[in-house]
RNA sequence: GGGAGAAUUCCAGAGCGGCCAAAUGGGGCAGACUGUAAAUCUGUUGUCUUCGACUUCGGUGGUUCGAAUCCACCUUCUCCCA
């Protein structure tokens, strides 16, 4: 359950109760779509950079092993020894980004197996009923991200589709749980709100999803092409009308500029991918802005990646055999790489709750939301 | 000693009279990436200030309106026979 410790103008400062441990907000978690982190990360790496939820993906485990498969195996939590929250995305995103792949009807989502071409179908039921196999700690709704931009008439179909989809999730949980077949009796529920960038339709629906007692709000379909200032315009619209008892969890965002601006808004949770993949492709995140390690200018640079971070790479080896293992295609480069954006991320959320919790925040903001976006 | 073949832009390797500054890989340089179909994708890679111009395909001559492509010789390398 969250509970609010501080607040320094809209931003928050709170802390989230689950059977898997206490979440310390704001906070982000660090994706690991097939239950790993790419690049070669297990749950212990995770745990030695300061991850505080692990993000795992309910399409992707589905295909593969099958859900079916993990809970045989007693859960997500079992079989990658990761003892912390675990959040299990629903197979909503790939609503989106396998728009290629599919056909969204009342009912649910036809998909094409991106592994191997075969028709899956999934609506909230079956997304709901997946998550329950996977145990994990917190279950998203199944939503809809509509793509951007979109038409008004489309948006708002799709919004009220998602809602109903929300009460079929919280049914399908509820009858789940009487059942005593879920793995984590516990389990909570987050509900998504939509309206692609027209204010009335994000707004109208928050009001109409708040009514129904969730365990937390996220906003979803943000950071899908649109200026980030619609995105930040949009948060600002939605936040006033968001339960301010329940934890705020703004989808696949961001740069560390992003999170800076959302928590800024009153956002308390976070995920992206763009601390993994980014270092997968050389993309190294620091204090004073954003390096490219494959760049010539590296190759005799003895210095860390970034002075101030004690991650293990930073704390071990210099940007020049960085630069050589990615140049030689060394698989240690990448893990190295993941480990510093991931721990990177994570002590940027641990300054932005110190600032919180000393009331610096505007400070901390003004100093870092453009720098840490930068190239350099 | 005799014979056969080959030399192409950073590398490998196409090209075999004009559509060639020269395919395709690799390498190099750079860019993108926001609830992960992503260890992926894109651009660029002779010189000059863009259109365009200029100098290139071992070397030197030659044939031709035109040569990386044909001819002669030279150089180097590979292979075969002694």
């Amino acid at each position: 359950m969250y509970k609010l410790i501080k607040k320094e103008g809209t931003a928050r400062r709170g802390q989230f109760e689950t059977v898997h441990g206490t979440v310390q907000t704001p906070a982000f978690m660090n994706v690991a779509t097939a239950a790993a982190i790419k690049g070669g990360l297990s749950a212990f790496d995770l745990k030695d950079n300061h991850c505080q939820v692990m993000l795992c993906n309910t399409y992707h485990l589905h295909l593969r092993p099958s859900d079916e498969v993990v809970k045989a195996l007693g859960g997500l939590h079992k079989m990658t020894r990761w003892d912390g929250p675990i959040l299990t995305d629903s197979g909503g995103f790939q609503v989106f980004s396998l728009s290629k792949l599919r056909k969204i009807t009342e009912e649910g989502v036809t998909f094409s197996s991106h592994l191997d071409g075969h028709r899956i179908f999934m609506g909230p039921e079956e997304s709901m009923r997946i998550q329950a196999n996977l145990g994990s700690t917190i279950a998203m709704a199944f939503d809809e991200c509509v793509e951007n931009p979109a038409e008004y008439a489309y948006s708002k179909a799709s919004c009220e589709r998602t809602a109903r989809w929300l009460q079929r999730c919280k049914n399908e949980m509820t009858r789940i749980k009487e059942s005593g077949e879920a793995v984590n009796p516990d389990q909570l529920l987050f509900g998504i709100n939509q309206g692609c960038c027209f204010e009335d339709l994000r707004i109208e629906h928050m009001k109409q999803i708040a009514e129904m007692d969730l365990d937390g709000y996220a906003i979803g379909g943000l950071a899908v092409g649109e200026p980030k200032e619609e995105m930040y315009r949009i948060i600002s619209a939605v936040e006033p009308h968001m339960p301010s008892d329940k934890i705020r969890y703004l989808m696949g965002v961001g740069t560390p500029g992003n999170i800076i601006e959302s928590v800024a808004r009153g956002v308390d949770l976070f995920d992206c991918v763009m601390p993994s993949r980014n270092a997968r492709h050389g993309h190294l995140f620091t204090w004073s802005g954003i390096i490219n390690i494959k760049n010539a200018k590296y190759a005799l640079d003895e210095s860390p990646v970034d002075t101030e971070c004690d991650c293990e790479c930073c704390k071990n080896f210099s940007r020049a055999y960085m630069r050589h293992l990615f140049k030689a295609d060394e698989m240690l480069g990448m893990r190295l790489a993941v480990i510093h954006n991931l721990h990177f991320y994570n002590t940027l959320l641990q300054r932005i709750r110190d600032a919180l919790d000393d009331g610096t925040f505007e400070q901390f903001h003004d100093k870092y939301v453009d720098l840490l976006d930068t190239r350099i």
